[in-house]
DNA sequence: CTGGTGTTCAGGGCTGGCCCTGATGACGGC
DNA sequence: GCCGTCATCAGGGCCAGCCCTGAACACCAG
């Protein structure tokens, strides 16, 4: 079987170089490695790996670039296996990672990687077609909308919580009592599967959970249209 | 002086006809009348008018493709002004649209024009070059960025609650006291001047002030880069 | 008819989070 | 030296929000 060739992109050049390493002494022939996105994308359009590893959160605003490129690039070139690494979980923005096929294409996090082997067989099966997900991430995926669990009503209170509403404000605009917005409250927390914990603000999470579709839109219009 | 063309997108059939009338009356003569974006820059591209109008949210989500088409069409026909009419204002979504200059823009909250003269002008304004922009839409233009007023360790203390951290997650993560982590979250509150209100869920509204750049950069990604 | 879901509301209890005041120490600028 | 900013922390108080249980009614499906 013949040496499996990768680009790395990661602006922190130890991590990158580390991996490098690991990547190197499991039989990949490093292409190159790069620290941003758009030096990526020529990269991996001049050497056309196997495999293409992107930091989710690269320069020059460490928010979305790695996973734009990723995207972008399982559009361009095919035969190209994407491996993201994130810190965090992002399941909507992971949906879009794989919308159009799930053959080529991985997402771990970074904290979660049990260790260099887990890590080397991803690589090797992504660079050669499969997939590679982390556990959470595949609970995620196979997982409905959160949102959906809703009822109307439900959706609609939520939605004034996002708007950074209190209770009595939600109360006094629907014509309802403190008791009644308090039980939805009490639902809508449930539904989304906030159960109280002593790390969490529940509130704040349900906010986040709500804006994460929004997120998703902004973000889909940023990607190219995926191939019929 | 000749007539003023404008093209009018709102997928709001009534309120679109409802200004095609006014801009109708005013003199302005209306080229096309559309509802989507796509739609629009077709139209626009063909009529080549001094205004285009936009609902900033279209279909089919709903969400930016307003906001992206208005963009674009100042990008692509830098002598068609574009005034664009939003149910709220977005402050940042709004500086993306002014970043290359504040000539031939226009950004007016539906709520709050006060009048059907009011808007023939801002229209007029914006079609012949000028600008319009509701006050409270100047004000927050010509603030500065409220994350900007923390410190350094607010700003890390208010990332903690943006993740939907409790405030004993939080002390127990950076290693202080309940007390101190009070303290950041009162200060981090008054300095993005959110005061105590009985209708506001002022943790909320610190949270949703955070998430702002984010969506903005995602926003960033969608648009084509400014002309230089 | 039964069961499930959605909507509304109540009583009662608890506490995390916020409020205010005050203090100390480090650091830097004038 | 003085002042302002930042960081840390304390004491004490209050309450919005959450929790739990329970109830009633409407609607729909089997």
């Amino acid at each position: 079987m013949r040496d499996l060739t990768v680009v790395l992109t990661d602006d922190a050049a130890l991590f990158r170089e580390a991996l490098a390493g690991v990547l190197g002494r499991a039989g990949f022939r490093i292409r190159a490695q790069l620290g941003d996105a758009a030096a990526a994308r020529a990269a991996i359009a001049e050497h056309r790996p196997d495999l293409a590893v992107f930091d989710i959160r690269l320069p020059p605003t460490h928010t979305l670039e790695g996973l734009v490129a990723a995207a972008e690039i399982r559009e361009s070139h095919p035969d190209t296996g994407v491996l993201v690494l994130s810190q965090h979980l992002e399941t909507r923005l992971l949906r879009m990672l794989v919308r159009s096929s799930s053959r080529g294409v991985g997402y771990l996090l970074k904290e979660r990687v049990t260790g260099i082997q887990d890590f080397v067989d991803a690589a090797r099966r992504v660079a050669t077609g499969g997939c590679a997900f982390d556990p959470e991430v595949v609970r995620a995926l196979t997982r409905g909308d959160p949102l959906g669990r809703l009822s109307e009503r439900e959706h609609e209170i939520l939605s004034l919580i996002a708007q950074g509403r209190s209770n009595m404000a939600i109360c006094e605009q629907l014509r309802l009592t403190k008791k009644t917005v308090e039980s939805h409250v009490r639902s809508i927390l449930l539904r989304l599967d906030l159960h109280p914990q002593p790390d969490d603000h529940r509130r704040v999470l349900a906010v986040l959970e709500y804006l994460r579709p929004w997120s998703e839109e902004a973000y889909r219009l940023a990607l190219p249209p995926p191939r019929t």
